[in-house]
DNA sequence: CCTACCGATCGGTAGG
DNA sequence: CCTACCGATCGGTAGG
C-alpha cells in the first residue's frame, strides 16, 4: 500500500480554528465596507495570509461565509441593544442609547446590508439574514418606541403617529445619514464626539430640528 | 486603391442619436437598482437591443456612461428642487414639497451614490459627480434649512442647532429610510400616498415624532 | 453597429 | 493548507 499523505481536516491539530476566526474577522470588516459583490474570496485570503482556496476548507462558499459574518454580528448587536434597553429611562435617553450603541460599534450598514439582500445573494441566505436583521435590530428598537406609545408619550397610527416598526428604519437611517456629513472648515457634527451625535439625533427624532420656540 | 468599407461614425446619418437617449435611460434604470459595479456593459447593451461594443461608439468608457446618467439626473433634479424653493411657503411646507419632488421622482439613491463614489469610481469622475451632487441636490435643499436659519425659525450651529448641511444630510438619509420599511398587514407609511408620506417626514423634521403632548 | 477576440478576474474544484 | 486549474464573465479593442 503507498504512503497516504497528510491531509489536514477538521479533526487535525493544524487545521486552525483560529483560522476561522481570522477569516470571519477580516471578512467582516471587507464586507461591511464594500459590500458583498465587492469583496473577491482572494481578496480575503490575501488579507488572511492564506491562499483562496483554503477559504473552502472553513466555509462551504462565498455566501456561506457572507452568513456566518451577519449572524455572528447580528448576534452581537442584539446583547448591545438589549444592554441599552435593560437602563430603562426615558424615551429620549433609550434613543440616545441605541444611536450611541450603533455609532460606537460602527455597525452595519443597513442600506449596503439591503442591497446585498435585495439583489447579490440567494433566496434562502437573504431569508435567513433578513429575519436574523429584524429579530436582532430592528425588534429591540422598536419595543422602545411600542412602549413609548403604550405609555401615551408618542401617537400610535390611527392618533396620527407612525408605527414602531416604521420609526425604527427612520432611526436606522438617521444614523446611516449621519455617516455621509461631509466635514467642513468650521466644526460640524461629523466632527462631534458619539455622544454629542447620539444626543443631537435623539433630540431631533423626539422633538424635532432644534428651533427658537415651540411653534 | 481598394473600396473602402462603410463604417458608421457620428457624422453619418445611421449613427443614430435616438440610440444615445435610449442607453442613457437604460444605464440610468439599471445604475439606479444596482449600482455601477453590478451592472454589466453586456447587460445595458442586451436591454438596448444592442451589442456590447456598440456602446462604445456613443460613451468612451463605462464610468463615461455612468457619468453622462449622473449629469443628466442631477440637473433635472436641480431643475425640480428649485421649482419646489420657488413657491416658498414655511419650512415644513417647503421640507414636504422637497421630499414629495424626491419620493415622486425616484431619483438618486443617496447611499447606493456615495457607495459608487467611494469605492468604484476614478477619482475625476468621482469628484466631478460629488460636485454635482453638492451644487443640484445638496445646495438647493440646504438654502431652505439656512433661510429657516435666518429668519430665526431655527437655531444655529452656536445656539445648539444643527448646519443646514447636516440637516440636508439628515432629510435625504430618512426619505431613503422610508424606503425600506417592510409592507406590513396593517396599513403603514409604505402604503401610504406620497403626499401623506412627504408631510409625515417634514412634521416628525420640524416637530418630532408626533406625541401626545408637547413636553 | 457588427463579429471576433484580448487579458484579467471571478467563484469554486481536484487532488494531494 | 497548498498548487494547479476549470468555465464564466468582466471591460475594452481590432477591424471592418
Amino acid at each position: 500500500m503507498t504512503q497516504i499523505p497528510k491531509i489536514p481536516n477538521r479533526h487535525d491539530k493544524d487545521f486552525n480554528d483560529e483560522t476561522r476566526k481570522i477569516i470571519l474577522q477580516t471578512s467582516r470588516r471587507l464586507f461591511l465596507e464594500f459590500g458583498f459583490r465587492a469583496v473577491s474570496t482572494r481578496r480575503i485570503a490575501e488579507a488572511c495570509g492564506l491562499t483562496q482556496p483554503a477559504l473552502y476548507h472553513h466555509f462551504a462558499n462565498k455566501q456561506d461565509l457572507y452568513l456566518a459574518v451577519h449572524q455572528e454580528m447580528l448576534t452581537e448587536t442584539r446583547q448591545g441593544l438589549d444592554r441599552v434597553a435593560r437602563r430603562g429611562g426615558h424615551l429620549k435617553d433609550s434613543i440616545s442609547g441605541v444611536v450611541r450603541y450603533l455609532l460606537a460599534t460602527q455597525g452595519e450598514d443597513t442600506n449596503l446590508l439591503f442591497h446585498d439582500l435585495a439583489h447579490e445573494l440567494d433566496m434562502d441566505v437573504r431569508d435567513n439574514i433578513g429575519n436574523l436583521f429584524r429579530e436582532n435590530v430592528v425588534a429591540p428598537i422598536a419595543a422602545i418606541f411600542a412602549r413609548a406609545i403604550d405609555q401615551h408619550i408618542l401617537l400610535n397610527i390611527d392618533e396620527g403617529g407612525i408605527s414602531p416598526m416604521a420609526a425604527t428604519y427612520l432611526l436606522l437611517s438617521m444614523v446611516q445619514g449621519m455617516a455621509h456629513v461631509p466635514s467642513q472648515p468650521e466644526p460640524d457634527m461629523a466632527l462631534y464626539s458619539v455622544d454629542k451625535t447620539a444626543d443631537s439625533i435623539a433630540e431631533i427624532i423626539v422633538n424635532g430640528l432644534p428651533r427658537s420656540r415651540p411653534s
